[in-house]
DNA sequence: CTGAAAGCGCTTACAG
DNA sequence: CTGAAAGCGCTTACAG
């Protein structure tokens, strides 16, 4: 149906290879002729068939790309990301996501058979890619992690995803200096990866500040958004903690919620440190402060490393592991410690 | 670097032909010698390469699809809707979205190149796909619009959408039968035709009604977020309106507030409907009345309108479109009039 | 400077 | 029942 070079070889009374040779090599045909086939091919509306060149070169010029798609605005902006950095480099994405009644393997065949010259997946839990990833791996498909790691396979997979080690040990830091020593951690455990590592790295700083404790609640993650109970449970110890981190945006809605039942205010009683989620951080009253992901840089940057990969034609390199630290947004919620705690501490 | 057919051919023993008759002609070949053929082709990982059979066939399996990606929850459930369809189908969605520094013909042109069978499109305000759709049209490459109608070419570009004009009149209908007589339009311009279909319909049915009238205030797109100006603008007119339509459910946020600035009491003095932005309106207190959009299954249909054309080969038939009603969600923020209003109507 | 030939991986009549 | 040949659209040595 299309315009093919026999089509336009035809027409300008020259062989199919002339045509090819004018399109694609600089110095190979006569300028005149050249003019002409690239007038002709002009008018007759003529694309190059990338399918063609696929076969030939064993590249298609796209990378199969595995989300959730779910509506989030971070999945969206590390979409956006890996969009970018691929369109510029004349790739194309084609977006697959997990669907219940779709097999996860049908889909990961759907893009060897199209022959995708890499893959981008950001294992969710939901989402059981990982199983299934070594039929890329095994044909020498690079394939690159973005957000959470993946669990198996970790062989060759390389790996873009923010430092949650570090964002925890910052906010860790913040609330010290800040003056507090009773620390909480209100975290959700369901939800892989980063939730324990920012807990981890939170948890690993408080324990190198002379005379600082740190206790730690799980809220199960079907719960997150309406129930606040743990919020008040861990608002109700005695002593009571004075600064509390949340491994999750949302989660200060609890601990905010919670606090003001109890007649506690943020941050003159109470300082509260999130993760992630900046809309909700901005809207709440008094701002959260947080720590900043940067997922459209982590989308970029995945797409570089399997670009990388792909050019480089070593699927089994040394694995690469790129973590971005978060940024400190300082908002309201965090202030020095009480001056006179609900238990005075005898320590004064 | 994959397995070809001819790799299986060497190790079986046979030709390429028997091979390829093996996997796709059912009784061609011998059972014996396709069990064995079939043996080895699973041993060896063979996956067909859909790239030759596009070549030929001229179907790639694969449509373009172009959206915003812009991380709202209606976008995302289009483009779920779409994939599922897709999926279903044998189809790959390649996914490519506007991008500041990124020219938009060569979006197209990333399609063409490789043989997409057909383009899914949501031409939002900000994306000038429709310039270019021509490109595909000229190629016999059916294109299929979502949510919002391509302004040109709309020649032989299915649709598949909400019913705005139903849905502002559901929403007028509503309104009178409970009682209102001076009614309401609070809208959005800058932002294509769903608002204006919207108005139209709502305008439109109130006219029809015996003793009611309607004004209309239009709000800059920018300012939807912050700005209640133009809500108190509308309540202070004398008489005041006693329901409000707002088409698009942020704008109620911006009547509650106003409202509530102005001492008046949804729904008890001032009834609202929204349209649309279900988290938005399910979070208000009180809970928004509003007409729900079919988000997924538009991106259903629509990818269903596409396969038709790409299956039916011929993608200059008779246009489609499919206009699908609005669910009217019965919230809080719609009750009776107020019986003796800010300024007493002599007609009682 | 241009063309004929071989090849990429596969399918499909057509022989045998 | 199986294979050789031609062809899909293109590129790339290799001749002339």
């Amino acid at each position: 149906m299309a315009t093919t070079l026999k089509d336009i070889a035809e027409r300008a009374q020259v062989s199919v290879a002339t045509v090819s040779m004018a399109m694609g090599s600089p110095g190979r045909i006569a300028e005149a002729t050249r003019r002409r086939v690239l007038q002709i091919a002009d008018e007759m509306g003529y694309r190059p068939n990338m399918l063609v060149r696929g076969i030939q070169k064993g590249r298609t010029m796209s990378v199969g790309v595995l989300m959730g798609f779910a509506g989030d605005l971070y999945e969206a902006r590390i979409f956006q990301g890996m969009h970018h950095t691929l369109v510029k480099a004349g790739y194309v994405p084609i977006a697959l996501m997990p669907s219940e009644d779709i097999p996860i393997l049908d889909q990961i065949h759907a893009l060897l058979d199209r022959r995708v010259d890499g893959i981008l997946l950001r294992p969710t839990g939901m989402a059981m890619w990982e199983k299934h990833l070594h039929e890329a791996l095994d044909r020498k498909i690079p394939v690159v992690s973005v957000d959470t790691e993946t669990q198996a396979e970790t062989h060759h997979v390389d790996f873009v995803g923010t430092h949650d080690v570090k964002g925890g040990r910052l906010a860790a830091r913040a609330l010290l200096e800040a003056g507090h020593r009773r620390l909480a951690v209100l975290t959700t455990g369901d939800f892989a990866q980063p939730m324990y590592f920012r807990r981890e790295g939170f948890e690993a700083e408080v324990s190198q500040a002379a005379g600082a404790n740190c206790v730690s609640m799980i809220q199960p993650w079907a719960e997150v958004l309406d129930d606040d109970s743990v919020a008040r449970q861990l608002l109700s110890l005695s002593p009571r903690p004075t600064g509390v981190f949340v491994t999750i945006g949302r989660l200060a809605e609890c601990v905010y919620r919670a606090a003001a039942e109890m007649g506690l205010r943020v941050p003159e009683d109470l300082s509260v440190v999130g993760f992630g989620d900046e809309r909700i951080a901005s809207r709440l009253t008094p701002g959260l402060t947080t720590l900043r992901q940067q997922p459209r840089q982590i989308g970029q940057l995945g797409a570089q490393l399997l670009l990388d990969r792909i050019r480089r034609g070593e699927p089994r390199g040394e694995r690469q592991r790129i973590l971005i630290e978060p940024e400190w947004i300082a908002r309201e919620s965090v202030s020095s410690p009480p001056p006179n705690p609900s238990r005075p501490a005898p320590e004064n």
